[in-house]
This record gives structure tokens, C-alpha cells and sequence, in this order.
DNA sequence: TATATTTATCGTATAGCGCCGATAGACGAT
DNA sequence: ATCGTCTATCGGCGCTATACGATAAATATA
């Protein structure tokens, strides 16, 4: 059962492992870059990309349970677009994470 | 064998991907952190983590391959430390990303 | 040379991911 | 009501990731 121990870390650094993990595939870095461009629905994302529906509806819902895609029913299809704030969220958590790392190496004593 | 269809994906979006993996663990977090505080040996990062020395160590081995991490030999010990070349490569790409996301979505038109 | 220390790797078990075809459910149009 | 369209989910396959103990390899020390 205790395979993964996730649990062990702090909240932090999970939410970040969680957030690098949504972009962790090029086929949801690609539906990324596609919905920047311009909301769509999960049918144009498939004609895009060399996956089946099936795959890019997952792909979807990892992004959507990530916070960095919202998706709202229109009739029988659903429109997709960037969530702002899981953008921004990304923004901030990844930036501090950068800046504390850069910030630290300066100061720390190296051998390598 | 065609199982991951990664080829399929741009470069870039690879790359982004890529890195975005090597930071999809907390413990992966952590080990940066830990790192960018000081310098130091395996052994050391195992007594800061609840994993065993032979997970910390393929952790290690995740993000040398990533480019987030050097080690170097002393002796019978390895002294790790971040890469600060693949910490800056890691911020220009996710910060063109980002940024491009961030414009493109206020040029967009909106469902939702 | 023998011993202790340190790390990488092997082997193995289990959980999770990526992919797809098939199907179900929801909706609009006829 | 029926049909076509669109999306989510199920089931299943194969590969990958995470974790650990055990062991090998390299080095320093006695």
C-alpha cells in the first residue's frame, strides 16, 4: 500500500510536484499552448494533435484537476479554456521556488 | 512498442515537458532545495528525507538527467549541487511559456 | 590486506501513466 | 422518437515510475 510517499513532504513542495507534473507531457503542454491561442472545444484540440479523443479528454481532465484549464458545457459539446489563476498560481509557486534557489546557490559554499 | 507518442511533439514542447518531470516529485523538490541551501553528499540528503538511500540516489540520477544537478567525486563520497546552467534553462523556457500563455489569453475570446 | 564508508546499480514488487477502442450519456436537429 | 454529434468514462494492454533490500564497486583508513 505505502508506495508512494508523497504524504511525507511538505504542502508546498507537493503543490509544486503537482503543478510540474500537469505539464510533464508535451501533448498538455501542447493543449496549453492551444487554448492560449484561442478557447476551443475538445473536438478541434483532437483534430490538432496525433491522439485519439479518448487520450486528449484525459489529457484534459489532468489539466482541469491541475487548475490550469476550465471547461464549460455549451449545448452538447464543451468549451475549454486557460484557467488565469492556475496560470498565475503556477506563476508565483514556480517563481518563489526559482528565485529561493538561485538567491541560495550564490550563497552557498561550492565544491563542484 | 509506439506506446508514447512523444516524438510526435515539438522540441520545445518536449523540452518544457521534460523538465516539468523532473520536477514531478516532491522529493525531487526537496532534494533541489536542500542543494541550493549547500552543497553536499548523498548521505546527507538521505538523513533530510524519509526515503532509502537507493531512492534518494535514483532520485539524483532523474534530475543529473534532467541537467538540473551535478556531481562531482571526492574521494570515496559524491558532493552534489545544482546546476545553475539548467536551473536558468529551466527559467527561460517555462518563462517564454509562461509569458506567451499569459498575452495570448488576453488577445483571446472567451466562452468562460 | 582487511575493514569501514559511500554510492550506484540490480532485482523485484506494486502503483500509476499513456494509449486506444468501445460504449454510455447528453444535447441539438430532424 | 430517432438520429447524428460530442465528450467522458470503462476496460484492457504495455510501459514507466517509485520504493526498497541486497549487492557491487570505489575509496579511505587501519
Amino acid at each position: 500500500m505505502a508506495y508512494s510517499k508523497k504524504e511525507s513532504f511538505s504542502e508546498q513542495d507537493v503543490a509544486l510536484a503537482d503543478l510540474a507534473k500537469a505539464m510533464s507531457h508535451p501533448a498538455r503542454i501542447a493543449i496549453l499552448k492551444i487554448l492560449a491561442r484561442s478557447t476551443c472545444m475538445c473536438g478541434e484540440i483532437v483534430d490538432e494533435l496525433p491522439l485519439s479523443q479518448a487520450t486528449v479528454s484525459q489529457h484534459l481532465k489532468a489539466l482541469k484537476d491541475a487548475g490550469l484549464v476550465q471547461g464549460e458545457i455549451e449545448g452538447a459539446a464543451v468549451c475549454y479554456c486557460i484557467d488565469p489563476a492556475g496560470i498565475e498560481k503556477l506563476s508565483k509557486i514556480l517563481g518563489q521556488f526559482l528565485s529561493r534557489v538561485s538567491k541560495e546557490i550564490i550563497c552557498s559554499t561550492k565544491c563542484c
